[in-house]
DNA sequence: GTGTACGTTTTTTTT
DNA sequence: AAACGTACAC
């Protein structure tokens, strides 16, 4: 290879960059900041190695989803040296060696994938086997269990750690649970980890062979590492020391499935001879938007320091936009996305992020109104469905009869007169001779024992197997269409969408179709490998950004993707940060570090939305802006309160003491809010002091949250900045006055029905009447978002709003 | 055995 | 709000 050829490959790279992609043998890890061309280095890497010399077949690429590998594949190949390297994600990467390497680790080479939802119905037999833990909710058993083998503690091992009965408890169902599996040659999707790395710990030659193979390791996403897949990194360059490790810790947001930070945080410590690169410039995002997110990352405390810079202009403020509730803040997000759309702005240019699955209805519907077509990154959508589901169990069946889990699934699928007392008595029958329940219906006298009735039904259903088997050899697309016929299943599916229901005959269509798709795109097809592949996907990986559609997705999944125009929905106190995290059971700092994710997705316009009542499973709460606004905020963010549209008049006003400026207004902006009614707060006067003036707490967390609010977290809260705004801080130190000191104010003498004011809890609101006292002078006060309330005004923060000319 | 009505629980994020 | 589980009528 020509020096030229290298060279090119280094030409529009900088320094740090170029460090990273010319390093050749021992450990690297290059940290690399939002933006800042981290992918672009990793895939100059790996053609460099290979244009300098190394065999592609060499290099192995790790990434996190199959979205990222087929990215990189994508590009890999556009450099002209695919041919022969490994790119898969861990998770893929365990099913070809466990396939591969079946025999040592006691499977069969036709394993069974159980995703989420299979292994919290194994929980449940279980529980119900060894009747342990059964006072205990499923999921946090799966959760423990999970959690477990990704530290690879075996059953044995956490029953001696176990104090408590319930951590007793949970280690005989672990047991169970593997027994279970076993019994039914399938593995969840911890043990695509555990068991790879419990085979190259227990292997040295299998060890040796797979270092040789792989001389150079790339591993993407590194701070998102498990234990797990931290112990397979090492393993696999335990030889040759060749590993590039590629991350930053302020992405780290999957902790919550153990994910270990510490893996990226100690890498120098792991691999002493390890050389660092930093990236730190960033080629993605305008000034402004880059500036509010390492301001808000800033507060986090457990971090390594990483100054992120950029040489584009400052670009658009960002905007803080405020609604009462979310129906407002999906509508408003709606109808900006068609005023850009109609400006020339391209659909796919714009995405709208959100911290739970649950809030992207709201936004569809809002969509959906105005005709914007959108995708949706939902994960595991398509895959969850039942009719999905019933039919892959169908063909998990066909190629692995051991089963249970997927038998049990369809035996009745559709109705066949196979009830729950048969199913019952052969579960019986099958945990009494320790055989598949396939084998034992499918043997006659077996099935007479069931009596005549079912005996004759189960005779049926083994003879619908029958045929059914036959498939394993036949195309993937062609088995996936058979077994629809043949199960009857596609005819159950029509008589309910002609009876007026769902269409699901249309979603199991689509599988045949995604076969059809697999069976062109694969050198190899095969039944097994095609359910092996599926259980690997989610439909976040079938995401296309290049559409002309907007995109929605979780913050979460928004990673590693990068937009234009941002929309950050839902910036409230208990969704993002999260509540759990609040309530101490998760991290609000991972909370901050997804809002920092989010943020870092914007190119040049980051839009954060906020409202005031979230409906959150069919109830509405009042929630508090997000600590984060406050956090972020520099002072050149823009706010915009939606929150009472007045004819002719879009008010803005504070939230929680801070007050934003109309004058902040970049001139073309001001422009925008029209007509040209600004309005700001009035200063407050000086002897309104009232008992809610008082020094707060430290504000990390905003203080105006309703009676309903979850409980607040003690925060740590120097990290505000005063309020910054024409009204001047408050005064605090002064003693606030006791409720009988207050006098009646002639300060509200001109003020009546219709006059508009803020309250530094509630907003904004309007004066519905006023009754002057003695002793106070009391009015109702009708809030945009909390309803009206009466107040005593001499102790109220309530102050009226000034018209500005 | 099947279908439905009602009460209960749920979701934070994904391979 | 929607999905799930249980109880009960047919």
């Amino acid at each position: 290879m020509t020096r030229h050829a290298l060279d090119e490959l280094l030409a529009d790279l900088n320094p740090a960059q170029r460090e990273a992609v010319t390093h050749r043998d021992g450990p690297l890890l290059v940290i690399a900041g939002p933006g800042s061309g981290k992918t672009r280095v990793i895939t100059r890497r790996a053609a460099y190695l290979v244009r300098s010399g190394v065999p592609a077949r060499n290099v192995l690429a790790i990434t996190f989803t199959n979205k990222a590998a087929d990215e990189m594949k994508r590009r890999i190949t556009d450099l002209g040296v695919r041919a022969g390297m490994w790119v898969y994600t861990f998770h893929a990467l365990g099913v070809r060696l466990l396939r591969e390497y079946s025999a040592l680790v006691g499977l069969e080479p036709n394993f069974t994938i159980y995703d989420e939802d299979d292994s919290l119905r194994v929980v449940k037999e279980a529980v119900a086997l060894t009747r342990a833990g059964e006072d205990l909710r499923p999921d946090d058993i799966r959760a423990a269990i999970s959690r477990a083998k990704n530290e690879l503690r075996t059953p044995d091992e956490c029953r001696e750690l176990a104090e408590w009965p319930e951590q007793i408890a949970i280690t005989l169902v672990y047991a169970a649970y593997e027994q279970i599996l076993a019994a039914r040659n399938a593995v969840d999707f911890d043990d695509l980890l555990l068991r790879v790395a419990v085979l190259l710990r227990d292997h040295a030659d299998v060890r040796e062979r797979l270092n040789i193979r792989f001389r150079y390791l790339l591993v993407d996403e590194y701070q998102d590492t498990s234990h797990a897949q931290y112990l397979i990194a090492r393993h696999l360059s335990e030889q040759h020391g060749n590993i590039c490790a590629t991350g930053d810790p302020d992405q780290n947001i999957y902790a919550w499935r153990g994910a270990d930070i510490r893996n990226i945080l100690e890498f120098e410590r792991d691999f002493p001879s390890a050389r660092i690169v930093r990236l730190e410039q960033n080629y993605r995002s305008a000034g402004h938007v880059l500036a509010v997110a390492a301001r808000l990352i800033a507060c986090n405390r457990k971090r390594k320091r990483k100054e992120l810079w950029t040489e584009r202009g400052d670009g658009a403020p960002v905007e803080v936009w405020q609604f009462s509730d979310g129906d407002a803040e999906a509508a408003r997000v709606a109808a900006f996305i068609a005023e850009q759309h109609a400006a020339g702005r391209p659909y796919s240019d714009m995405a709208i992020t959100y911290r739970v699955n649950a809030v992207s209805r709201g936004l569809e519907q809002a969509l959906r109104d105005r005709g914007i077509p959108y995708r949706i990154a939902r994960g595991l959508e398509f895959y969850n469905r039942r009719e999905i589901k019933d039919t892959l169990a169908y063909l998990k069946l066909i190629v692995n009869p051991a089963d249970d889990a997927a038998l049990l699934r369809i035996i009745n699928v559709p109705p066949r007169g196979i009830g729950a007392t048969t199913v019952e008595r052969l579960r019986v029958l099958g945990h009494e001779r320790g055989r598949p329940l396939l084998e034992l219906l499918r043997d006659a006298d077996t099935r007479a024992l069931l009596g005549p009735a079912a005996a004759r039904r189960l005779a049926a259903f083994a003879e619908l197997y029958g045929q059914l088997a036959a498939l394993d050899t036949t195309a993937v697309s062609e088995a996936v269409s058979a077994v629809l016929r043949h199960t009857g299943l596609e005819e159950a599916l029509r008589l309910e969408r002609d009876a007026g229901g769902e269409d699901r005959l249309a979603n199991v269509q689509e599988l045949v179709t995604a076969a059809l798709k697999y069976e062109q795109d694969t050198l190899e097809p095969s039944l097994l490998d095609f359910l092996q592949r599926v259980a690997l996907t989610s439909d976040q990986d079938a995401v296309d950004e290049r559409a002309g559609a907007v995109l929605l997705l979780t913050l979460h999944a928004a990673k590693g993707l990068e937009f234009p125009i941002v929309l950050l929905t839902g910036l409230e106190q208990g969704l993002l940060p999260h509540e759990r995290a609040l309530r101490g059971q998760g991290d609000l700092e991972e909370e901050r570090r997804l809002c920092f994710v989010g943020c870092t997705r914007a190119r040049d316009r980051l839009i954060l939305t906020t409202v005031a009542d979230r409906m959150v499973r069919g109830q509405s709460f009042p929630r508090p802006p997000s600590q984060f606004l406050r956090e972020m905020d520099d002072g050149r963010t823009i706010w915009r309160d939606f929150r009472m549209q007045l004819p002719g008049l879009r008010a803005r006003a504070h939230i929680d003491g801070f007050e934003p400026v109309v004058d902040d207004l970049p001139p073309d902006e001001a422009a925008t809010l029209a007509p040209r009614h600004r309005l700001r707060a009035a200063p407050d006067d000086p002897d309104s002091e009232t008992p809610e003036t008082r020094p707060r707490r430290p504000r990390t967390v905003p203080d105006d949250a309703g009676p309903d609010a979850p409980d607040r977290h003690a925060g740590r809260g120097p990290r505000a900045r005063p309020p910054r705004s024409a009204a001047p801080p408050r005064r605090s130190s002064e003693a606030p006055p006791a409720a009988d000191e207050a006098t009646p104010d002639s300060r509200f003498a001109r003020w009546k029905p219709g006059t508009l004011v803020t309250h530094d809890r509630y907003g904004l609101g309007q004066v519905v009447w006023i009754r002057p006292g003695p002793p106070h002078t009391r009015a109702s006060i009708r809030f945009t978002s909390y309803g009206e309330k009466v107040l005593i005004l001499e102790l109220a923060p309530v102050r009226e709003l000034r018209r500005e000319t």
